[in-house]
DNA sequence: ATACCAAATGAATAATTATTCATTCATTGC
DNA sequence: GCAATGAATGAATAATTATTCATTTGGTAT
C-alpha cells in the first residue's frame, strides 16, 4: 500500500488543520467501508491517510469525537446536496420531488463507502444517544420536506384520498431500502433503477405529474 | 433439525449444549442493541447471558463464529415466520401479500433489539463477504417471493403496466426503511402504522384489491 | 454412596488498541 | 540565513479484550 495521497493539495508534509481533518475523515469512511465500524482502529485510518498513529488525537483529541465528526460529514454532505438541488430545480411539487429522489442515487450521496458508513452508524445509533438523535433529526427534516412537497402536489394536482405524510414516510424508507440493496447486493440493481423504482412510486401516487420510466 | 429434546437416556447433554448456545445468542442481540457490535463483547455477552467469561469459546469456539450464529438465527427466525404466516394464509395473492407485511411488522421478528441486530449487520456486510451473502440472499428471496405474489395479483386482477419485480423490490425496500424509522425514532411511528403504510402502498398498485386503512 | 464425566468457571495469558509525549521536521516571519 | 512556531511522528504506556486451561461444580449411572 502506497503511501497513497488522497488529495492533490495535501501532498504537503503540514497541512491546515482542516484539510488534515477532512482527510482523516475520508480515510475513516473508506476504514469503516472496508473493515467495518467494529474494526476500524486509530490504525486503519492512520494508514488509510497515509499518516502516523498519533494524528487523531492531535486533530480530534479521541477516537469517538472522530467518528462523530464523521457522521456529521456525511450528515452535512447530505444536507447540502438536497439544498443544492432544490435549488436549481423548477417550481412545481413534481420537479422538486424529482430533484431529491435524484440526490439519493447520485455521487456524492450515493457512494457504496458512504452507505456503508451510514448502516454502521445506524446499527449503532440505539447504543448511542449521540449518533441517533443525528440520524432521527435528519431523517425526520428530510421527510417534513417530502411531506410539504406532496401535499402541495396534491392541492396543485386536485388528488384525491391521498395523505402527505402517509406518501412521504413512504417514499423516504423506500429509498434507505434500496439503498441496502445497493449496498449488499450492488449487482442486482443500478443507482438508475432504484432511482426509477422510486419514481414509479410517485407515478402510482400521482399518475398525472410523474410518468413510469423503463426500468 | 433435532431439537426434540423431550426425554431419552442420553439425550440430555446435546440438549443442554443447545439451549446453551440459544441462551448466548440472545444474550448477543441484547448485547449488539444495548452496547452495539463495536462495544459488543465477550464480556458484554457473558454478562448478559448470566454466565462466565470462557463459557462462549466454550460453546462458540470464536467471538467471530458466535456472531456469525446470532446473524444467522435472526435469519432463520424471519424465513420461519414468513413460512408460518404463507402457510396459515388463505389462497388469494393479496391475502398471501398481507400476510408476508404482517409479518414484518409483528414480533417476533419487528423487535427493536433485532432491527439493531440487522442494521449492525449490514454495515459491516461490506467488509465480510460471509455477512453480506447471507443478507443478501434473504434479501434476494424474500423479493422473488413477493415478486411472483404480485405476478399473481396482476394476472388474476388484470390490472395492465404493472411490473412485479418493481413493485416487489419496492415493497421490500419500504418495508426496511421503515425498519430503520422504528429504530431511531420510534415515538414518530407505531408497528401498526408502519403496516399500514406497506398496505397503502399494495392499495395504490392493487386498488381493487387492497383498500387504504386510516393512518 | 461413589465414581465418573461433561459443563462451567474465572484467573492467567497473549494480543490488540487508544492515548500520550518527547522528539523531529517543515514552514513562516524577520 | 536563522529563530520561532506548530504540525507530525512513532515509540512507549496503559487499558482493554479474546482466548486458554487448570480447577470446580452438578448431574448420572453403577
Amino acid at each position: 500500500m502506497g503511501k497513497a495521497v488522497v488529495n492533490g493539495p495535501t501532498k504537503k508534509r503540514t497541512a491546515s488543520k482542516q484539510e488534515r481533518q477532512l482527510q482523516l475523515i475520508r480515510a475513516t469512511v473508506r476504514s469503516v467501508a472496508k473493515n467495518g465500524l467494529a474494526d476500524t482502529t486509530m490504525s486503519t485510518v492512520a494508514r488509510e491517510a497515509g499518516l502516523s498513529q498519533g494524528i487523531i488525537n492531535l486533530h480530534f483529541q479521541s477516537k469517538d469525537r472522530l467518528l462523530a465528526e464523521t457522521l456529521r460529514y456525511i450528515t452535512d454532505e447530505y444536507d447540502v446536496s438536497c439544498r443544492k438541488a432544490l435549488s436549481g430545480a423548477g417550481p412545481s411539487p413534481a420537479e422538486r420531488l424529482e430533484a431529491l429522489v435524484d440526490v439519493d442515487f447520485k455521487l456524492p450521496v450515493c457512494d457504496r463507502n458512504k452507505l456503508a458508513v451510514w448502516f454502521a452508524f445506524w446499527g449503532e445509533s440505539k447504543a448511542r444517544p449521540t449518533y441517533r438523535k443525528l440520524c432521527a433529526s435528519r431523517d425526520i427534516q428530510y421527510r417534513k420536506e417530502l411531506a410539504a412537497l406532496c401535499q402541495l402536489q396534491i392541492e396543485e394536482g386536485g388528488y384525491e384520498g391521498l395523505d402527505a405524510m402517509v406518501l412521504a414516510t413512504g417514499l423516504s424508507a423506500m429509498t434507505e431500502g434500496l439503498w441496502l440493496d445497493l449496498l449488499i447486493s450492488p449487482r442486482s440493481m443500478t443507482r438508475k433503477q432504484a432511482r426509477n423504482i422510486c419514481v414509479a412510486y410517485l407515478a402510482s401516487a400521482f399518475p398525472h405529474h410523474f410518468s413510469v420510466q423503463p426500468i
